[in-house]
DNA sequence: CTGAAAGCGCTTACAG
DNA sequence: CTGAAAGCGCTTACAG
């Protein structure tokens, strides 16, 4: 039915091995033969047939993106984001992506290897950085190749890992404001699990200390918050600047007038009502990129450990708009 | 190295053919043997190789979600939330799912393309209904299965598709609130595109004008939106719905007390901030568990002509929350 | 109810 | 630089 590489042989007289190099083009093959072998595929309308090349081969050509457990994380922007440039840049280097999600971390990891052990991906990137993950554990255990958009809390020596330097973002934050002669900076968050949370408290906390500026941590909670003698405030996220806002206006005061909001992410959130808020964008797109990159010298590499265990810091930038005075 | 079926039969001291059938479930192997066959593989760790499996059956096992080629819609939480339903629905019958995505439509129709022509799967799930694509097209033209989540503007006949009953949904909106004693309803969009806007607004003005009520429609601008004499607004979707409610506010209006607003999708952005929004729920979990069942039909029927063209309609329900009075 | 055999469409040492 | 052959791990008529 199909057209396979047998019937380019026959058409350009020549042995199928010798289409296959045609295909990978190998060095050894003679530019006359390539010619005509690639334009007996033409003619023909060949394309390979993914499954025999996978079984010849031992390699799937496809990648597994992890997505977290929990439900409502789903809804952040971010995953699609970064799930479109993973499979923009797997396109490009004609890697197939394949997802994994599940309501519960048992789900999750039964999916995975399942993937992994029918040989369907040769390896994942992970989406999340909880600790003690059990499919983080398992990936690490079986010594297959993943690399993790974001930083783990532990074995950071063992993973791959790709983010931006949260820690520098928090400073980079504070002194932002400072520079607009903000005196009175608290940081605002409602979680504080995570190390993305404590980087960036970190990264505020020592840049307050060492401007010596006052300010300290606020935790938003809907029916009681307020801000008291702040004249700037960062958020955790945009959804939570959307509520800090609401929160400061409630209180009788004004954004940007009274008290100005910084963000982080730069998600669709930022942009939705007004006043639209200032807010550093982490750079989802290059996230991805670079998983998918440093995901596929893994895969190709013949000595896995000798680049195991980096960490590749994407840079940020601030999108400015108008939450901030 | 790995566990192949040909190891399992020799540990059971079959063939391996019977392996292959126990596998299956075949019901021509006797109890007997599927006990002692299945013994064998779970002592010795087997999985299948879905390369091997694929090429010898012909068939992938695998379906593509093709996601529209806009930049900005793929920040919709709809399009990560259809995502994974439709990824655990297909699990829960052991399909995998690759994935779709191009800024343009010429970078993804030459990825489907690709995808299907390596075999790499069996039919697509579209998740966006706009009209004359050149995706959609090549679809049909290939007799390839597919099925389309939205109501497509043309070839109804030709399509399977799922979709909510959008006129319906107008019609509840007006009668909803019209209940509640509002006289005087508009509805508020930012596109005057696309079927779902068609719909909705179709089924409003038929209800409105049946219940002889007041109300028209407006057309959504940022700098220039002002509610006169509503007491009540549908409007296209949440994102929308908190930009209007922001105007109304702007206007020295309150929402609900002033004027209630009614939106579409329930999604994160309508319980965001207060009010939160009175939204009617989609059920885009539904919307993908169907669509992967109406797939898995399409791909197994030996007469596809038979089942084509099917139109499945999911039921909606509403949230009722802050923003209508 | 089960086995033996051919075949799916590639890749890759091995020869020459 | 190219060919002939074996093999990747399954499935599926065909026999019996």
């Amino acid at each position: 039915m199909a057209v396979t590489i047998k019937d380019v042989a026959a058409f350009a007289g020549v042995n199928p091995s010798t289409v296959s190099r045609v295909i990978k083009d190998s060095p050894s093959i003679s530019d006359k033969t390539k010619i005509k072998v690639r334009k007996a595929m033409e003619t023909l309308g060949y394309t390979q047939n993914a499954a025999a090349k996978i079984l010849a081969s031992g390699k799937s050509g496809a990648i597994g993106v992890i997505f977290p457990p929990i439900e409502n994380k789903q809804s952040r922007p971010f995953f699609m984001k970064i799930l479109s440039s993973i499979n923009e840049e797997a396109r490009n280097n004609d890697i197939t992506v394949a997802i994994a999600t599940g309501h519960s971390i048992e789900e999750l990891e039964k999916q995975v290897r399942l993937m992994y052990s029918e040989k369907r991906v040769d390896g994942f990137i992970v989406l999340y950085a909880g600790q003690s993950d059990p499919v983080r554990q398992y990936l690490i255990t079986e010594n297959i190749p993943f690399v993790l958009v974001g930083t783990p809390s532990e074995m950071q020596n063992e993973i791959t890992y790709v983010d931006n330097d949260n820690k520098l973002l928090g400073k980079e934050a504070v002194a932002y404001l400072a520079d607009k002669d903000h005196k009175h900076i608290s940081f605002v968050t409602d979680t504080e699990e995570g190390v993305v949370f404590e980087e960036r408290y970190m990264g505020f906390h020592e840049e307050l200390v060492k401007r010596d500026l006052v300010g300290k941590l606020l935790h938003f909670d809907e029916n009681n918050f307020k801000v008291d003698g702040e004249s700037a405030v960062i958020v955790m996220d945009d959804p939570l600047a959307l509520m800090v806002i609401q929160s400061i206006n409630k209180q009788g005061l004004n954004v940007p007038d009274d008290v100005s909001v910084l963000s982080f992410n730069n998600s669709v959130f930022a942009s939705l009502i007004h006043p639209y808020i200032t807010s550093f964008d982490i750079n989802v797109a290059r996230l991805g990129e670079v998983a998918v990159e440093k995901l596929s010298e893994l895969i190709n590499s013949d000595d896995k450990s000798k680049i195991y265990s980096e960490k590749i810091i994407v840079p940020f930038y601030l999108k400015e708009r108008e939450s901030v005075k």
